[in-house]
DNA sequence: GAATGCAATGTAATACTATTACATTTTCTC
DNA sequence: GAGAAAATGTAATAGTATTACATTGCATTC
């Protein structure tokens, strides 16, 4: 029907450019993809870039609708497959309770690649605001470590773990009459 | 279209009738039920005995199918209206990854009502076997001692928690190439 | 530099999970 | 019994994720 455009090479050049600091984190998890015998390709650094640009956590198909573009519309198997391989490699985490990814941390903050390392890849802590929905990602080990020998008691073969605190951020809890975790017994 | 049936007074009799055990425990939560001042209806008392039923999580659909009688097909608000009212009263619940839902251990396991208390209505810790999806509530106060400490740190109100081990127990890690968490760096 | 094979992507359809909105019925309280 | 609140019924829709299969891109080998 229409013309075709120029073999679009959809991996090859990146169809979204991002702020020069995005670019920068980018590049930081390329280099940890090549590092690992990953390909980071066009489309997965998309959808990492705008995973990045959010400062809350982002759904999937929201993802979807931001990696329209003129020549594309990519359908929800695209924007998943992207989000596997950035969870597999420990560049995105998945917020269980809001079915939505945040990036890691460690992609914004860190300036030494191995830092984290494993506290990072397979298991990771939040902090989730109901008000503000803004998640912070913590990096205490000792929440594992415990779940480690509870695990090495019981012997539980531990694969991933997810911990998730949902509550009010320090901002948001001095504007709200307190909501505490309740005391009932069962 | 058809005769009515006689006024089926759904809230008043149980649609389904389960195993003395199984009511034995619903009627331990009834009682729980009572003490708060909440109303434990037929309906309720229905979809937690179906829950109780499984050895495994159950998902909202699956337990839709079950409420299925000749006279009955109830719809999705249904089934999630009772979900929502035997988790607020932590009676059962809801394992993030697997968009599922389990009775709480107390109430299969413990003879004193007011045991767990707190570490069970807004908090809990589970074992989510990856081969047979059997899920273990652990019954360990460290980790949220370990949380409440962080949280206070950082000015953070805790509202609720959800911890989540995935791996393999200790059955299914015994007949397993031994696959633990790897440790890889971000 | 064709042939081969695997990884990645495109595409359409469908499955699964959950909520909204509004009508009706039941239960509680007075 | 009247009125209010809680619980349920019902239809429609929203939101999240996967399956299955065709196609393309990319690397290796001959
Ligand atoms: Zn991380
Ligand atoms: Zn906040
Ligand atoms: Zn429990
Ligand atoms: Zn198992």
């Amino acid at each position: 029907m229409n013309m075709p455009y120029p073999t679009s090479s959809s991996t090859a050049t990146p169809t979204h450019t991002f702020p020069a600091h995005i670019e920068h984190q980018l590049d930081k998890a390329t280099a940890l993809c090549t590092q690992q015998g990953a390909r980071m390709t066009a489309q997965r650094r998309d959808v990492l870039g705008l995973i990045l640009m959010h400062a809350r956590p982002v759904g999937a198909y929201d993802l979807l609708e931001e990696l329209k573009t003129a020549e594309r519309r990519p359908a929800p198997p695209t924007v998943y497959r992207a989000l596997d391989f950035l969870l597999e490699h420990g560049l995105i985490h998945r917020i269980e309770r809001l079915s939505a990814f945040i990036p890691c941390t460690n992609l914004r903050h860190c300036s030494h690649t191995h830092e984290h390392s494993e506290a990072c890849l397979h298991t990771a802590q939040f902090l989730i605001c109901r008000d503000c929905k803004t998640v912070t990602e913590i990096a205490d080990t000792t929440v594992l470590e415990t779940l480690k020998h509870i695990c090495k008691n019981e012997n539980f073969v531990i694969q991933s773990t997810s911990v998730e605190v949902e509550g009010l951020c320090a901002d948001c809890a001095s504007k709200h009459p307190t909501k505490e975790l309740p005391h009932q017994g069962v």
